[in-house]
RNA sequence: GGGCGCUUAGCUCAGUUGGUUCAGAGCACCUGCCUUACAAGCAGGGGGUCACUAGUUCGAAUCUAGUAGCGCCCA
């Protein structure tokens, strides 16, 4: 075997060949004459590691990637990182923590240096990673979203927006991460469902000996109330009207107000007011012109509004009231309910509603045209179903609020004077500029404060597509004219607004252009009981560990196995296996054609030629297959097609039929021809399986071929001879009803034997497979007779009679009972077409086509009735 | 509470405009094989009332309505 190892070890050819392709720079684009392809990768965060969330993603970017590249498109797959303000803003502080440094003792810039320091330390891990699983991105064009041209881009459009009237800064109910110590937009608060208490309180009526009952889920909130609120029309609280409660232990005198936003039903129907704690209450408070006291300080704890407590952790402070509460004889009853609380996605903390000075994005009129062009499938969504949810929260957007009060990020330029006016500029210079015009001559640079907030990470990450072309800068440049629109977005759905939304407003905003052509949303990776995979759960492989063991081709196929577009995957090891195994098995048929002696001499035999023509017939057809499900990014469809190409109609069946008996050279056409067709195999999967193929397209290659087969073109589709694959279709039966013959009566493989067929219905034989079934077989005599011979053992395949003679006992009765039963189901089948058939309606309302396909049905049936009734009769049945 | 979607074999899923012997694939399972490429393999096989009910139609996994269960998004 020439040496060639039983098994592929994926190991060293994934070491070796990613350099080479690294050197030879196939990965590399610069604008050209040709088409482009380009794409942007989702920026992980620049101090994650790899997750199988992102080993999913970038094989499916990898896939359409090396499709692209060999369907000779100038491609670029970019790559990068974003800084993730919160995620790594925590991390600094707790190493700084753990050294014995609190992040308020310290300035903002020695702050910025550590968490740089931190960056160039884990930064980029993650990329380095991903050259692991294979992937074709451009490196030399790696962004971070901090890096000064893309900083700059931030602040650029930040100025313009603010020009633009479309940013501004103001006091709103914003969600406050009391850990995290910064607001957050409403996408990064996770809602979820939770037991909780609900409390029913009792406040005396000021100036009298009556009480009223509310009930509230946050007692400690009673602190802050400036109202009780009951509806109009509830006959039990009527009388209070004009009159005061006072809040139990403080006895601070609040109001009654009277508002049918009130729900009757709930709790006692009278509700406490806090407009400083609840988005609702806000707004109630607004409109009655109430006092808005808030009682806590931004971590959570209780401030000196709240009077008593002070210091006091907001949970720690609800415990203690409940006491008080319960001792002072105002807590009547707890009952047990769910309710939905708000956490911060990236601390997991209860968010506060939080009244707060910060900065906001308009989000309508930048929110109608990017729904028109997904509505309009200017950029399509894939699975589409992403529209209706992408239309439902474009058509109830709010404003972003997009100020972050961190330090690691792009700092907000906006700079205040000393009285409290401010500009915002694209730097101090321009801003001290604009103040002197706006305020006074006089003020000085060192009278100019900047604002101390940065700004939310995605407002950095919707720019990307056109930032890492420097788009923004330099809106005319070559390279964002060529590369931008891009082509493809390959993300998951639950940073669909988060991110996709907000990039295609971005896009059309600053280069009146859509971002992106289409974009491919896939699952979360799960693990076999449907728990999403994390670090907490313990339940997620590592990544490099699978790489180690299954190879990074096995691994992308097992990924992508069990990933149809859209849905979650339910990841489990053992498909990584299964693509270890194909690994294998292309292997081993690469090893079988190096096995083979040649014999330069030898005229192709005919079985060898009818299985050439099948074959290419077969694969043409499967080619255009592909291009179908591929202009549907049905890539798992792709990948199975491709798949069952390779194991089933080459390995089973093709190179069965060509195989040379042991000892036997192969002749020369036949063995090109082969090594043709594993050729273009391997084009088809590389861009599933990259390694492999590449290791054996070196191995095969011809002299004037591409030098890799990152590069070599991709198999077209051509038109194919359909009548052959039918042929084959049924021959395969036959030989399949053969095989199924000598298991059931245990007769070796080994065991020539000869067979008979008879043709009814006028059918003809394709006499060119019957080398095939021949030696597939192991038949000595193949002979086409018009009638059964005595002693045969039969089998119908259509109407086509296969006999083999039996020199055993035949089991008549087990036989006749088999075609008895054989015998009901056509009948029974007979009868509900001859139904059909004799329905005036059918006949007149049923295309042309489905008419003659039923009458054809009828035929076919009816013969093979015949054949199993002459059968019988045979059998004395 | 509002919106969207799903339910097909033991598991994960295809099934395009209603029409082929249409009920499919992969995995898993069962049987027989270490047959000179591959046991990480070969050959063969058994699995489904297409969630339920009613309707439209000559014809329904496919269209409509309702019911049940599940999931997602938003508040």
């Amino acid at each position: 075997m020439k040496n060639i190892p039983k098994q592929y070890s994926p190991g060293k050819s994934e070491k070796k060949w990613y350099k080479e392709w690294l050197d030879k720079g196939y990965f590399r684009s610069a604008p050209d004459d040709r088409a482009p392809y380009s794409m942007v990768i989702p920026p992980p965060n620049v101090t994650g590691v790899l997750h199988m969330g992102h080993m999913l993603n970038n094989t499916i970017q990898d896939v359409l990637v090396r499709r692209a590249r060999m369907s000779g498109l100038n491609t670029c797959w970019l790559p990068g990182t974003d800084h993730a303000s919160i995620a790594t803003e925590a991390k600094v502080v707790n190493k700084l923590k753990s050294e014995g440094v609190e992040k308020k003792d310290i300035s903002r810039e020695e702050f910025l240096h550590h968490a740089w320091e931190w960056k160039e330390k884990h930064g980029g891990i993650i990329l380095e990673q991903l050259k692991k699983l294979g992937a074709s991105c451009d490196w030399e064009r790696t962004r971070f979203t901090m890096d000064d041209e893309l900083s700059e881009s931030v602040i650029r459009v930040f100025v313009d927006l603010y020009n633009k009237g479309l940013v501004y800064r103001g006091v709103r109910m914003v969600n406050w991460d009391p850990r995290a110590l910064t607001a957050l937009s409403d996408e990064e608060v996770v809602y979820r469902e939770v037991n909780s208490k609900l409390y029913y309180i009792r406040y005396q009526v000021e100036g009298s000996e009556d009480f009223v009952t509310i009930a509230t889920t946050r007692p400690e909130t009673i602190l802050g109330d400036t109202a009780i609120c009951i509806h109009p029309d509830d006959d039990r609280y009527r009388q209070l009207a004009g009159k005061k409660a006072l809040v139990p232990l403080i006895d601070r005198p609040v109001p009654f107000i009277i508002d049918d936003y009130v729900d009757m039903e709930f709790g006692t129907g009278a509700l406490k007011v806090t407009p400083a704690h609840d988005i609702n209450d806000y707004n109630l408070g607004l409109k009655h012109g109430l006092e808005s006291i808030d009682i806590f300080n931004d971590d959570g704890s209780l401030n000196e509004k709240a009077e008593i407590y002070i210091g006091e952790d907001r949970f720690a402070a609800r415990e203690k009231i409940t006491r008080e509460l319960k001792d002072k004889g105002h807590l009547v009853k707890i009952e047990e309910i769910t309710n939905s609380i708000g956490y911060s996605e990236r601390t997991d903390e209860v968010i506060e509603p939080k009244l707060s000075l910060q900065w906001f994005l308009k989000m309508d009129a930048l929110a109608k045209p990017a729904l028109d062009v997904v509505m309009d499938d200017t950029i399509r969504f894939h699975p589409p179903k992403f529209k209706n949810i992408y239309k439902h929260w474009m058509e109830n957007v709010r404003d972003w609020c997009i100020s972050r009060q961190l330090w690691w990020g792009h700092r907000i330029p906006a700079y205040y004077t000393p009285d409290g006016g401010f500009v915002v500029a694209q730097n101090r210079t321009e801003a001290l500029i604009a103040a002197r015009e706006k305020f006074s001559k006089e003020i000085r640079d060192e009278d100019l404060r900047q604002d101390e907030d940065v700004l939310d990470t995605w407002f950095s990450s919707w720019l990307w597509p056109i930032s890492v072309f420097d788009g923004i800068n330099s809106p005319a440049n070559p390279e964002i004219k060529y590369y931008y629109p891009t082509n493809d977005l390959v993300t998951a759905p639950e940073i669909l607004f988060f991110w996709v939304a907000r990039m295609i407003m971005a896009g059309l905003e600053f280069r009146g252009e859509v971002p992106f052509r289409n974009v491919y949303l896939h699952g979360i990776v799960r693990d076999k009981q449907g728990r999403k995979m994390s670090k907490s759960l313990g339940n997620s492989p590592d990544p490099l560990e699978l790489i180690e063991n299954y190879g990074a081709d096995g691994v992308r196929v097992g990924m992508l196995l069990c990933s149809p577009a859209g849905n979650d995957l339910l990841f489990e090891e053992s498909l990584c296996e299964q693509g270890r195994n194909f690994c294998n098995k292309i292997w081993n048929a690469y090893r079988l054609t190096q096995s083979w002696d040649i014999d330069n001499d030898l005229p192709q035999p005919a079985y060898a030629n009818t299985a050439v023509s099948w074959f290419e017939a077969s694969l043409n057809k499967t080619l255009n297959l592909l291009e179908d499900h591929y202009s549907k990014y049905r890539i798992a469809d792709a990948l199975m097609t491709t798949y069952r190409l390779i194991w089933d109609d080459f390995c089973s069946w093709y190179l069965e039929m060509v195989k040379p008996l042991p000892g036997k050279p192969i002749d020369a056409s036949t063995y090109n021809t082969t090594i043709g067709f594993l050729n273009s195999l391997l084009r088809i999967l590389h861009p599933f399986m990259p390694f492999i193929t590449e290791e054996i397209f070196q191995r095969i290659k011809k002299e004037g071929e591409e030098e890799s087969i990152c590069i070599a073109g991709k198999p077209q589709p051509g038109i194919y001879d359909n009548q052959i694959i039918e042929s084959f279709s049924f021959n395969r039966q036959v030989i399949v009803a053969i095989r199924n013959l000598r298991q059931e009566r245990n007769i070796s493989p080994k065991e020539g034997i000869d067979l008979y067929i008879k043709k009814n219905n006028n059918e003809q034989p394709d006499l060119r497979f019957d080398g095939i079934i021949k030696k597939l077989c192991n038949i000595n005599h193949l002979d086409y007779v018009s009638q059964k011979p005595e002693g045969m053992h039969s089998v119908i395949i259509k109407s086509t009679e296969l006999m083999i003679p039996l020199d055993r006992h035949i089991d008549t009765e087990e036989e006749i009972k088999k075609l008895e039963a054989e015998l009901k189901y056509q009948e029974g089948f007979l009868k509900s077409i001859d139904k059909k058939l004799s329905n005036e309606r059918f006949i007149n309302n049923a295309p042309a086509q489905v008419v003659e396909r039923e009458r054809k049905k009828r035929s076919d049936a009816d013969s093979r009735i015949k054949v199993i009734k002459e059968q019988l009769k045979s059998l004395g049945g």
